[in-house]
RNA sequence: GAAUCGGUAGCUCAGCUGGUAGAGCAGCGGCCUUUUAAGCCGCGGGUCGUGGGUUCGAGCCCCACCCGAUUCACCA
C-alpha cells in the first residue's frame, strides 16, 4: 500500500473519533473474546426460553454479532443484534447496564455494524417479538466504514419488502464481505452450494472413492480443449500451466491401482468472462476402474437425485419460470437422434463436407479450419442444447472431439461419451476412457496436427501420460461435473457470479 | 470484441425542453424506559465515473476514455 490515503467521508471521521473517546473511556475497541452460548435463531427458536420474571434462576443467554438497526427511546432502546445465524432484537435500559455503559457507550459511540456481545434473559415484548433483555453489555468491535443500510419489513399483504437494498451487483461482487452482511439470501446461497459439495463428497466416500489431490502447476496441459493461463517457475527456470482438467493426473492413479479416485478441483481457462464462465471455475472429476459410460449415466443420476433429495428435500427444483425434476431415470438420447429431432438431419455417416452443408443450411456460422466434430457441434449447440430444460443424457459423440474417449463398440466413428445438459447447458461430461495406447497415441497426433492447423485449443501430446498407459490401465469410466454450474440450478442463480464468492472483475 | 442500459450524499434513488443539487434511510445535536422502516424538533453532508468540448451558463448537449450489468460473439 501506498501512504495516500483517500479522503474520509464525514461519517468515517465521526466513527475514527469515536474510536478514540472509547480508548479514552478505557473500554478496548477490539477485545480478544466473547463467551457465545446461544444463537439468535436458536433463541427465536426454542420458546420456553422465554420468561416473564426472571430471578437468579432464570437461564442467561449470551450473544454476540452485529448492531443492525437502533431505536432509541431516552432511557431505554431496541437493537436488533445480527450473528452468523440471523437475527435477534435487543431491549437495553440504562438502569440495567449502569448510566455510563448506556449513556456514554451505547448511544453515544456504537454505531450500525459495530459488534457487540450481549447477556441478558429472553422475553416477549408487548406486540410479542422474543426479545433479549439486555443485563450486560460488551463492546466486542469498532467499525469505520458505515455498512449499507437496507431495512426489511412486512408489509400489509405479509410479504416482506426491502428498503434501500444494497443492490448494485458491481459492488455486491466486488465487496462480498458486505453483500453477505447485509444480503441474508447470499449467504443461504453458498451455505447450499457447499452442502451440494458435502453430498456428492459423501455419496461418493460411501462408494468407497478416494478423495485425492493432483497438480494444478502442470508442464503439460490436457484434459479438455481450451486454451491454458502460462506462468513460471523461478527455480527451475521452468515454463508451467494451470491445469485446464484433471483428467490425465487422476487416470495415472488409476493406472497405478486405485479403482476410484475423485477430486474436487479449481480448473482454468484462459477464456472470456459471461454469465457462464468464470476463467477459475471448479469441477469434480470421477474415474472408476471396470466401469464404463452406461455405468456412469447410473450414478450420476443416482448422485445428483440425491442431491436434489438432500438440498430442497424433493427431486423438483424450480429454475427461473421452470420446474426441473432430477428424479431418475434420465432420458438418454443419442446425439445424431438429438439433432434429427431438432433439425430433420440425420447426420449419421456423412463426410465432412455433407455436414459442412446442412450446417450451412442451418445457418450456422461457419469458420476457417472447422472440423466435423466442430461443425456438428455448433449445430448441436445452435438447436439441441438450449432446448434440455429436464435432465437428459446426449450419448454417442463423433471420435473427431472427442479424443480421450474410447471408440463406441458398435457405432463406426462414434465413441462412447455422453454429456448432461439441464436447463439448456452441459453440466457433466463423461466417457468410457480410452486405455488403448496406440489408439491414444494416434488421437494425440491429430490434435497436434489441428493445432499445427491453427486450433489453439486442441491438446498437446502429453508423453507421460502415454507412458502411463501403455503400462496399463483397466477399463475405466470417467466424469467431470461443472460444480458451480450445477450450483446454479440448484440454488436458482442465474449467473456463475452468483455462486462464487469472489468473481474475476477488473481491477477497481 | 459488439450492442443496449447504467455510474448523482455512506445506501437506495429523483433531478423536466441546459439556469448552478434534492428525498428517504444512515450521520450529528436535543426529547423520549416495550419500540419495530419507532416517533418528534433542529443541523450538517456532493470532484454529479474521468478528461476534453459547445454555451453567458452543463448532472443534463457533443467527443474520448474508465468501470459495471445484460444480450450477442468467443467458449463447455
Amino acid at each position: 500500500m501506498t501512504n495516500s490515503e483517500p479522503s474520509l467521508s464525514e461519517q468515517q471521521q465521526i466513527r475514527l473519533e469515536k474510536l478514540n473517546q472509547l480508548r479514552e473511556l478505557n473500554i478496548n475497541p477490539y477485545p480478544y473474546n466473547y463467551d457465545v452460548t446461544h444463537y439468535s435463531t436458536g433463541i427465536l427458536e426454542n420458546p420456553s426460553l422465554v420468561t416473564e420474571e426472571p430471578d437468579n434462576h432464570t437461564l442467561r443467554v449470551a450473544l454476540a454479532g452485529r448492531v443492525m438497526t437502533r431505536r432509541i427511546m431516552g432511557k431505554a432502546s431496541f437493537f436488533t443484534l445480527q450473528d452468523s445465524k440471523g437475527i435477534i432484537q435487543i431491549y437495553i435500559r440504562r438502569d440495567d447496564v449502569g448510566t455510563e455503559t448506556y449513556n456514554s457507550v451505547f448511544k453515544k459511540l456504537v454505531d450500525i455494524g459495530d459488534f457487540v456481545g450481549i447477556k441478558g434473559f429472553v422475553f416477549k415484548t408487548r406486540t410479542g417479538e422474543i426479545t433479549v433483555h439486555a443485563e450486560e453489555f460488551e463492546f466486542l468491535g469498532k467499525t469505520v466504514r458505515p455498512l449499507p443500510t437496507p431495512k426489511e419489513v412486512e408489509n400489509d399483504k405479509g410479504e416482506i419488502v426491502t428498503y434501500s437494498a444494497f443492490s448494485d451487483k458491481e459492488h455486491r461482487y466486488r465487496q462480498r464481505y458486505v453483500d453477505l452482511v447485509v444480503n441474508p439470501e447470499v449467504k443461504e446461497t453458498f451455505i447450499k452450494r457447499t452442502k451440494m459439495v458435502q453430498a456428492m463428497r459423501d455419496f461418493m466416500n460411501r462408494r468407497g472413492y478416494l478423495e485425492v489431490e493432483t497438480p494444478v502447476l502442470q508442464p503439460v496441459y490436457g484434459g479438455a480443449a481450451a486454451r491454458p493461463f502460462v506462468t513460471h517457475h523461478n527455480a527451475l527456470d521452468m515454463q508451467l500451466f494451470l491445469r485446464i482438467a484433471n483428467e490425465l493426473y487422476l487416470k495415472r492413479l488409476i493406472v497405478g491401482g486405485f479403482d476410484g479416485v475423485y477430486e474436487f478441483s479449481k480448473d482454468f481457462r484462459n477464456e472470456g468472462l459471461s454469465r457462464f464462465h468464470n476463467p477459475e471455475f471448479t469441477q469434480v472429476e470421477l474415474y472408476v476402474a471396470y466401469k464404463d459410460y452406461h455405468w456412469m449415466m447410473d450414478f450420476m443420476e443416482e448422485m445428483i437425485e440425491h442431491v436434489a433429495l438432500d438440498l430442497h428435500g424433493s427431486t423438483k427444483v424450480s429454475v427461473g419460470d421452470h420446474e426441473i425434476d432430477f428424479k431418475r431415470p434420465w432420458p438418454r438420447i443419442p446425439m445424431y437422434e438429438a439433432i434429427m429431432n431438432e433439425t430433420g438431419h440425420d447426420l449419421s455417416g456423412k463426410s465432412e463436407n455433407e455436414i459442412r452443408d446442412i450446417a450451412k443450411k442451418l445457418h450456422i456460422e461457419i469458420e476457417e479450419g472447422m472440423g466435423k466434430g466442430k461443425l456438428i457441434d455448433e449445430i448441436f449447440g445452435e438447436y439441441v442444447e438450449p432446448k434440455l430444460i429436464q435432465p437428459t443424457f446426449i450419448t454417442d459423440y463423433p471420435v473427431e472431439m472427442s479424443p480421450l474417449a474410447k471408440k463406441h463398440r458398435s457405432k463406426e466413428g462414434l465413441v462412447e461419451r455422453f454429456e448432461a445438459i439441464c436447463n439448456g447447458k452441459e453440466i457433466a461430461n463423461a466417457f468410457s476412457e480410452l486405455n488403448d495406447p496406440v489408439d491414444q497415441r494416434r488421437r494425440f497426433e491429430d490434435q497436434v496436427r489441428l493445432r499445427s492447423e491453427g486450433d489453439e485449443e486442441a491438446m498437446t501430446l502429453d508423453e507421460d501420460f502415454l507412458r502411463a498407459i501403455e503400462y496399463g490401465m483397466p477399463p475405466t469410466a470417467g466424469i467431470g461435473i461443472g460444480i458451480d454450474r450445477l450450483a446454479m440450478i440448484m440454488t436458482n442463480s442465474e449467473s456463475i457470479r452468483d455462486v462464487l464468492f469472489f468473481p474475476l472483475m477488473r481491477p477497481e
